[in-house]
DNA sequence: GGCATATATCGAAGTCTTTCTATGTAAGTT
DNA sequence: AACTTACATAGAAAGACTTCGATATATGCC
């Protein structure tokens, strides 16, 4: 018996294949998982999303794009791609839209995480 | 004063920009952020990490190849676009490779979603 | 109506991803 | 030494992503 906690393989052990596991996530399931990190696979989307989650809802382009050096065009479409993947909602107000976080969204991939790592462990 | 809880922007109020907003990710933690997301922005990555969380360790690509309809290069390119974003580690071990978990990289994806969870309410 | 502001869409260029087939490497087996 | 098994690498084809300039839309103001 070893004095420490681990779960690291015995080297001493042939390996057997793992007929055990399971895909528990389904296709369409991974898929929109998979969807939703996509649109966080972006340093300035990350950003973006970090921006927005501080404008308490209160957020235009403009307040996004004074921080980027990109165009107009560019921001917009890094605001599409985090409103396809479910990460904020985008609400025209007038002559701006204000742009904010689905909470729903990041606590969907908050439990994916931690599915993952607490049977890992 | 109204009964229900909310944050969604004053109508009536004209839109004045949000010049406090500061950019808290740096750019390589932003980077490290989108590289690791990247990871899990494809369906078969997200079921593979499923796969190995199950595994308990002791997963070998075969463990992996037997639940997808992909050849072994493609599985083994998957793996390795989940080690390059920190997701897993791969220990060689005789013949076959074991698949880990890196649980303090999911530990730190949580953080950050948290982060921009708590902020944004 | 005419103009300014905020945002979206289009189309194009360059780059990166996904997947395959073919091949290489390295450990275990007979 | 030859063979099998597990895995990695190389190169190629198809498609997706990122960014831009140009242009369109739509609201608010004078």
């Amino acid at each position: 018996m070893s004095l420490v906690m681990t779960n690291a393989p015995d080297k001493s052990e042939p390996y057997v294949c793992n007929l055990d596991l399971r895909l528990r996530l389904g296709e369409v399931e991974s898929e929109q998982f998979a969807l939703a990190f996509k649109a966080l696979s972006n340093p300035i989307r990350v950003q973006i999303l970090d921006l927005i989650s501080q404008g308490g809802g209160q957020i235009c382009g403009c307040d996004i794009e004074r921080h980027f050096d990109l165009t107009q065009p560019t921001i917009s479409h890094h605001l599409k791609v985090l409103r396809d993947g479910g990460l904020i909602t985008s609400e025209p107000r007038g002559v701006w839209v204000a742009h904010r976080i689905n909470f729903g969204m990041l606590t969907a991939l908050q439990g994916l995480l931690m599915l993952v790592n607490n049977t890992g462990r």
